[in-house]
DNA sequence: ATAATTATGCAATACTGTTGCAAATAAAGA
DNA sequence: TCTTTATTTGCAACAGTATTGCATAATTAT
């Protein structure tokens, strides 16, 4: 089993106290997590700062995507199978329950193709819907 | 052909200069607009809190909707066809152009259905996609 | 025209995100 | 293991973004 050491060694990233522990909590998280959950539940507090670089850094080794949201946050999630090997995929729609907040990775719904205008190119494509979670239900 | 006065009306709205600016902005614009791209074309310049309160209000209403993305920015848009009518559909798929940042709504693109896993219900959905407009190509 | 309602602008405040730099920590090499 | 080099962190300062309360002003209803 991988252990955080690995997998941010695996992306070529110094293994310090901050990146562990923030690899930690999205290994924990059922959902995806915003900058602010992430400095309120470590438990030693780092500065905004480190945390803001950290995801950055995530962000461009691909360990966490993000999620785009209409309430002037971004969410990062991990998803856990494809991140423990190496290739990233954030081509699943992403479900934002109305009841409990949560966003959650659907690794398993792939966002559909769609037929764009003539002399439009497409590059990446993201969908979020919204609705009620199966916990909530 | 229904005027600015009529539009604000009909949603139950007070008649007041920022709004009638401010949905003329949006009835002129080709793409969505962000609050700052508001703040800055508003000839006469309205607070910031105005301007805030009056997109707050317009979403509400249904007036406008909101766009999401990942750079922690909301996008407005109002999909000419639908407003005019009074019904609003916003299930078409936005697009942002990544040479030229404008962000229009393909309001002939709509939004595929996906399959969600069991107990979990859909309420909406956005997708955006990102790549180069025909403006650009 | 007047009263009641609603919206605006200002001030104050809080939240969010970025940059430069010195100190601390981790990695690489002997 | 110790030393050197490279990277990361935390602090301070700053800029941008968003929200709230309240008095004033404008709009709507009577």
């Amino acid at each position: 089993m991988k252990t955080k050491l690995d997998i941010l060694k695996q992306y070529g990233l110094s293994v310090t106290d901050s990146r562990k522990k923030i690899l930690e909590l999205f290994l924990n998280a059922d959902g995806a997590l915003a900058h602010a959950d992430i400095e309120k539940n470590a438990a030693k507090n780092f500065d905004r700062v480190t945390v803001y670089r950290t995801l950055q850094t995530f962000v461009e080794k691909g360990i966490v995507h993000q999620i785009p949201t209409t309430d002037n946050s971004i969410l990062y999630a991990l998803c856990k199978q494809n991140c423990q090997q190496g290739h990233h995929h954030d081509d699943h729609v992403h479900f934002i329950c109305s009841n409990c907040d949560k966003t959650i990775c659907l690794d398993d719904v792939t966002i559909p193709q769609v037929k764009l205008p003539i002399n439009f190119t497409k590059q990446q494509a993201a969908m979020v819907v919204t609705g009620v979670c199966e916990d909530c239900k």
